[in-house]
DNA sequence: CTCCTTCCCTAACAAGTGTTTGGTAGATTA
DNA sequence: TAATCTACCAAACACTTGTTAGGGAAGGAG
């Protein structure tokens, strides 16, 4: 009746594995289960229901990642050196929650239209406003170019920052902050040689 | 036994909606069925199965953007016009197929792994060439910069062009041609003022 | 009128789904 | 030693899934 913290936090993390690598609708609850090594029925002891260990994984990382914009944001930067922190953040969150930010990436929009994952839809609203206000500051202040569509660019930016999640793998040939110098130099000063 | 091609084509295109807008798993035939107006059976006058909708609605797709990204290759321009004529074509992809592209982009990972999709695999290797390809000669003519991961570069331009398929309403704000060019902008020059 | 083709319905199938219930081995506590 | 608690298993539940088989209404062709 009192599951451990311990065994519910790596039963969380094989259920998230098993969820980003195979979505979360095609993932039955006995792969779940086989991937854990117990049966299907055992799971129920951990976690109240599949959407449970859904909700539960998503939350996860949206509350930490919630907290390291705010963070970023309180720092009061310049609007070119808020958009280098949110997205070094990002990067950093993908690091840490690889499979989190890949269920999220996936399944969010569809998520977000049912009442349970409601909180999905203000958390994105949250964000928004992160990325624009910090664009819209940027181009106040001359630093970033007036003559694009705003809201196109934040979707490119936001878009390009999370896709990353489907094929970053921890442990691999770059670390998220050099993903994150590398992408910041795209973004900010393009791929063309100046002509 | 012999299907009228037009009765055809309209069911697959009401299939590719839902598809899109609620997931290939999620979706159950009983969805489609209610979508187009008749029961779950009768679609099995016209179809084979579940996977042979998913199945043409993919290649129909993925055959069309092949013959486009041939042409533009065929046309054997400099490094930077194949790159904007790459782009531009794939947005005019994304507003023809717009159903058909966000299914792709959520899916393929996973089908690709599966013995009947297979030939998404080749293809996606077909266009990973077509781009790197063209990157690789930018830099070696000195069009594109020579100090970037041009792997990670690939990622980024290939992700956010396609990423669009998932906000992109045809009829909407934006005509392809008009995202393609905003999106070059950014994508070769950046979104920073030069300092 | 009759025959044939097209297109759909009715009704069911076996397999797989998330979930529940009752039980139990083993450690922990009293 | 006895009682309790933790973490699992075994077996089943009601329901949904993709799919199939047979039939029939509508319309054109002979």
């Amino acid at each position: 009746m009192r599951p451990s913290p311990e065994r519910h936090g790596q039963l969380l993390a094989t259920a998230a594995e098993v969820f980003a690598a195979e979505g979360y609708d095609a993932t039955t609850v006995r792969r779940i289960a086989d991937a854990a090594g117990m049966l299907a029925g055992s799971l129920y002891y951990h976690f109240d229901s599949k959407e449970a260990m859904l909700d539960e994984i998503l939350s996860g990382f949206l509350d930490e990642l919630r907290e390291g914009y705010d963070a970023v944001l309180a720092a009061a930067l310049g609007p070119r050196e808020t958009l280098e922190a949110l997205v070094t953040e990002s990067f950093r969150e993908i690091d840490r929650h690889r499979a989190a930010v890949a269920i999220y990436q996936k399944e969010s929009r569809q998520l977000a239209a049912q009442p349970r994952f409601r909180h999905l839809a203000d958390t994105q609203v949250h964000f928004e406003q992160a990325w624009l206000g910090t664009l819209e500051r940027g181009v106040a202040d001359g630093v970033f170019r007036d003559d694009l569509d705003i809201r196109l660019t934040y979707r490119f930016v936001r878009d390009t920052v999370w896709v990353a999640a489907s094929w970053y793998r921890p442990g691999g040939l770059h670390r998220p902050e050099e993903i994150a110098r590398q992408y910041l130099s795209v973004v900010l000063e393009g791929i063309a040689v100046p002509r």
